[in-house]
Parts: C-alpha cells; sequence; structure tokens
DNA sequence: AAATAGTCCAACTAAATGGTTGAACTATTT
DNA sequence: AAATAGTTCAACCATTTAGTTGGACTATTT
C-alpha cells in the first residue's frame, strides 16, 4: 500500500522524465500517468494541473544546476580550484542526467517570466568572493582584463555546449556514444587549461 | 493577386516565425494560417502536413548556419583570421535572427533521426585545409595539443552558449536588452583572444 | 464500530487540433 | 469561348487532450 508521500514522489518522478524526454507541450499527461503506474485523476489530485506540475518540476531541475555552481564560486579555494571544480561538476551531473541541460535550458526560453520570478525568488548573485577574486588578479595583472561575468559565461559555456548540442557533435564528428562520453572526458582537463592558458606556446 | 510562389513563401515565412517561437509541438497550423494571412487549409495545399512543413523550415534554418561556418573553415584564411569569422558569422547572424540557434538546438533534440538523416543528406565534414592546420599548428609547437574537433567545440560553445542562454544571462546578470548586446559585442574580440592566449599573462 | 478524512480510479466532458471535403473562383490552354 | 488546371476557403470530421465527477476503498479518529 503506498503512502500519500510515495505516490506524490511517483509522479514527480514520472513527470521529470517525460517533462525531458518530452517537453512542456510534447508531454501528455496519460503518459506521465502510465510512467509512474497511476491513474491519470492522480495527477491533479496531487498536483491540480499541468502547469503546477511542470513548474514543480522545472524548479526542482534549474535548483540541481544553478546553486551548486553558486556554492562552489563562493567557496574558499583559489579561482583555478574553482573553475575545475565547476567543470567537474557539470560533467559528473551530465552523466546522471543527461537531458537536464537540455530541458532547462529550453524550457526557460519558452516560460521567460516564469523563469525570471523563479530567479527573483531565490536570491542569486554572484559570489563576492568570486568577483573579488577575479578583479583582484586583473589588477594584480596575472590575468587579462575581464569582468567575473564573462569569466563565468566562458566556463559555463565550454562546459555545456556540446552537452546541449550532442546530437550534432555525435552526427558531425562520427562518434558513437562512448565515443563521445571519451570527448567529453577530455575536455575535463583542456577546460581550465583553455580558460587561464589558452592554446598558444 | 498572389502568385503560387507568392502564397508558398508567404506560409514558408509565417511557419518559421511560429515554429521558432512556439517549436514544433507548441505550434498551431491555425497560428501560422493567422501570421500567413491565409486559410488553414492552404498549409495542408502547399505542404501536405505539419511534418512537411516543419522539416522544409528546420532544414533551411540548419542550412543558414552549419554550411557557412564550414565555408570559412575551407577557405584559405590563417586559423586565427577563421576563428576570428566564424565568432564575427555567428554574432552577426544572431543579431537577425535571435531566435534561430535555440531553435535548431532543441529541435534537434527532438527529431535527433530526422537530424541525422538531415546530415548524412548533405555531405558535412570538417574541412581538410582546416583539419591540416590545427594538426601542423600543434606539430610545429605554435599551440598546445588539441584536436580539430575539440579546437572547433571550444569556438562553437563560446558562441552559441550566450545566445541559447540569454534568458538566464540576462536574469543573473540583471542585463537590459542593450546591456545583453553590449555582452554579446565584448566577445567578439574576448573569444578569438581566449582561444590562443587564455588569460593568463 | 461509526464517522470522517484521505487516497484512488473508470468513465465522462469540453475544448482544441490536425486534417478533409466540396465548391467557388481565377488563370491558362485549346 | 469552352475546357482544363491551379488556387482559395468555409464548413466539417475524427482524434487527442486537459481536466471533472462520483463513487469505491482504506486508514484514522472519535
Amino acid at each position: 500500500m503506498p503512502t500519500e508521500k510515495e505516490t506524490e514522489q511517483k509522479i514527480f518522478d514520472a513527470a521529470q522524465k517525460v517533462f525531458q524526454r518530452s517537453g512542456f507541450k510534447g508531454a501528455r499527461m496519460q503518459e506521465i500517468a502510465d510512467e509512474a503506474g497511476i491513474n491519470k485523476s492522480m495527477l491533479h489530485y496531487y498536483y491540480r494541473n499541468k502547469d503546477t506540475l511542470f513548474s514543480t518540476v522545472f524548479q526542482s531541475a534549474a535548483k540541481k544546476i544553478m546553486p551548486r555552481v553558486f556554492g562552489i564560486l563562493a567557496s574558499e579555494s583559489s579561482l583555478r580550484e574553482k573553475v575545475v571544480q565547476v567543470v567537474e561538476f557539470y560533467h559528473n551531473a551530465f552523466r546522471e542526467n543527461p537531458e537536464l541541460p537540455s530541458f532547462v535550458i529550453y524550457e526557460m526560453n519558452h516560460h521567460p517570466q516564469q523563469f525570471k520570478d523563479f530567479i527573483g525568488s531565490m536570491e542569486m548573485h554572484l559570489p563576492e568572493t568570486f568577483i573579488e577574486q577575479v578583479e583582484e588578479a586583473v589588477e594584480s595583472e596575472e590575468l587579462r582584463t575581464i569582468t567575473p561575468d564573462q569569466f563565468l559565461m566562458n566556463v559555463v559555456s565550454l562546459c555545456m555546449m556540446p552537452m546541449l548540442a550532442r546530437n550534432m557533435v555525435q552526427a558531425l564528428f562520427h562518434l558513437t556514444d562512448e565515443e563521445y562520453f571519451s570527448f567529453l572526458d577530455e575536455r575535463r582537463q583542456l577546460i581550465p587549461n583553455l580558460i587561464f592558458n589558452g592554446l598558444a606556446l
């Protein structure tokens, strides 16, 4: 006999799977119910309607990524260590949940207001310690002139893009799944290296 | 009195707009007809069904980007010039059509087979001259060890990611539309610089 | 044990949506 | 000018889909 929490959890898990696979518009309530192995009206009992269910899933997904990255940036590590940790985090998270980045980016673009409200509701600012680290490194001429925003944008871009464009990468470079993951693994070292040292010798 | 070609073109333009705005599942045939200012059954007369119409639009969109980039990579320019040109191309193309990258990446992930067929049908290989340039630069120790694939992946990532994640960038860094485009413009110089020289001084 | 609150579902409804039809209208060919 | 081919659309149809309802069944409270 499943308890309330178990059923709710089953619905949530199923919804996450289906929404990530098919997107908000593509997902069918019946499909989610089937995936959860329960009757469709249970979805409405626990989550009222499709929007509410989606919101819950989306916010949970976003929370899996952004606060973790900000956590790393707020830590006591050196700038270089932080970059390494962020790169590792993205790559490990992708292994566990390959559809997550694609899902968040796409739905964010299609529910802009909902996304802004969500961002506003959590207080997301670039950690001060990170900003200071970049600014100090620039001032002391350890680094070329760059803003913390652009710095972070570079790291995130180099990590996420190959994950978002998985199909294109595999098709263009003719990679099997295995080769694709090797390709990604190479980047764990390549990215911090590129960020700080570039390619020129 | 509109000719056949004009009506077909109006449908195509409208479909492009609506599919890019709402995605395949989100787009409504009626919405496309309204956008084109014609009756819904015209869509079926010219494009048979939703899938055909979508396919046409999607392939046209993909053709706007990839062959152009490959064209630059196949040219006679130096490696550094090619990077600059690719970066410029992406940023200019985005100004003209800000929804295009997002559209192609998302739908590519949701119609993988269709996308593979499409890639296969055009013969898309990395241009030999580009591959040789990277390999020679590595061999002659002008560049750190890197494969042409990873090299290209870096450039494309640094360009496209901030475009795909526009909402996130604007929300997180608190940028107006104008500030966002300045942020992108900064990257035209920043990216080639990063690719070759990194940040270390 | 009776009453109450919580959990579950089969069957239903209303609305939306992709697609079809048949006829009217226009341009072109003979 | 008559016939033919091409173009347009209002009305319709079949299916899908989110959401509702009423009742059964279970656990908890009194």
